[in-house]
DNA sequence: TCGTTATTTTACAAACTCTTTACACTATGG
DNA sequence: CCATAGTGTAAAGAGTTTGTAAAATAACGA
């Protein structure tokens, strides 16, 4: 299944439809901004893959929501749209920090070619982790250790501990429900169940993290835990 | 599965089992008021995605209960179903805050159709905030955070806090009432009972974000609570 | 099989969230 | 300026969630 969304910002309703209908069909999840201000608002406020930006828009130019959001988030993937194809804003598109540029008129297959190879890129960007390194070491899932910078002393990562740890670190920046991981790491349907499973290994690993503050593997209340990235 | 709701107001018998049986064939989940006054009823106390209105009804119009639920239900959808194909009445309630218009006699293909894409663009519309951004920080609803720009120092939100606000952000810019907040954000169905426990998160959620004087969250008397947008 | 280690369950204290109560304070209309 | 209804908030209590030690069970290699 493909859970990719994709943030589409275009004012001309023709063909932010159809750009919505394509990537649709082709298995995306989409939003759609149709203005300038709902564009700057849902890109810096929301959360998506990738970015169709129309430069020519109502209330802000596509550039001016460009220039906010790499302000705020300087590694999201954004194609420009527009149907200037000059060189110049080409080039300042790409200067801004745009991953790529499509010229209007362009064809649904020119326009999906163009999303994967974005988003293909994007994930080789991140390619699967595994190191995670915080303020005292560096743990590693493949050798199911942890490192510590100061004295250079090792301690092990049991199966579970690594998988949990690695699966919170791949998805850092967000609250994980214990719900989710047991779905995820123990391959568990949570249908009710109550297991304290998930908060001894916590313990563990914040034993090994040297984590006594909580300040790495941090408590959500009512939900369950985050890495804060 | 399909779990969205549909609200159909229709007086004739016919017409009404006819479109509650195409929706629910085509899966989704029914509801139905025979009569102006059921509808009235239905649309403002109800939960629901879309709302199928006939104009011509006993005890109130379609025009009548439009005008009641964009009062209470900005964002509310709505289809016209109607017997007058008049160009008048189609702009008139067009005007009035419906998303679009079915002429009857009308084709279940031609229904659905229309169902179809109100339903797409209502998503394309809305998609979910996970950010709001203010003077001085930036709460994110999946982190169950605030962060202070400032001094980068973090204050957690709790379940409800984080609830609350995420239902005042996605609403910003209107009033909302008490009722309203213990059905979206409690679901609770506010019949005559009474609390303060909103003000009390209220408070707590103005300290959180520092808003001694009240700029951001305001309190409007009578009603409610209200963010500006 | 045994011994060792990893994982899960149990149990209970501690911490936290939510709600209610109570009362002070404020806005509003006469 | 008063009466009244609406709002702010401190404090207390009920109920829920989390941390963790200790015991029980499972997994595994020799």
């Amino acid at each position: 299944m493909n859970t990719t969304t994709i943030l589409v910002a275009e004012d001309d309703p023709a063909v932010r439809q159809g750009v919505v209908d394509a990537l649709t069909f082709a298995g995306y999840h989409v939003m759609a901004a149709s203005d300038g201000r709902q564009a700057m608002n849902y890109s810096l406020s929301t959360q998506y893959h990738l970015l169709l930006l129309d430069l020519v828009m109502p209330h802000y130019s596509g550039f001016e929501v460009l220039q906010a959001l790499k302000k705020n988030r300087p590694g999201q993937p954004v194609i420009i749209l527009s149907a200037r194809g000059e060189e110049a804003d080409r080039v300042q598109g790409l200067k801004m920090g745009a991953d790529d540029y499509v010229v209007k008129p362009f064809s649904v297959r020119e326009l999906l070619a163009r999303v994967d190879a974005v988003l293909r890129r994007t994930n080789e960007r991140a390619p699967q982790v595994d190191e995670f390194h915080f303020n005292s070491g560096t743990a590693s899932f493949s050798r199911r250790e942890i490192l510590y910078t100061e004295d250079n002393t090792r301690e092990e990562l049991s199966d579970k501990e690594s998988e949990l740890l690695s699966y919170l670190v791949s998805n850092s920046g967000r609250a994980i429900a214990r719900d989710e991981i047991l779905r995820q790491v123990w391959n568990l349907d949570p249908k009710g169940i109550s297991t304290r499973t998930i908060d001894m290994h916590v313990a563990h690993l914040r034993n090994k993290l040297k984590d006594e503050d909580q300040s790495i593997l941090q408590t959500v209340r009512g939900k369950g835990y985050m890495i804060s990235s």
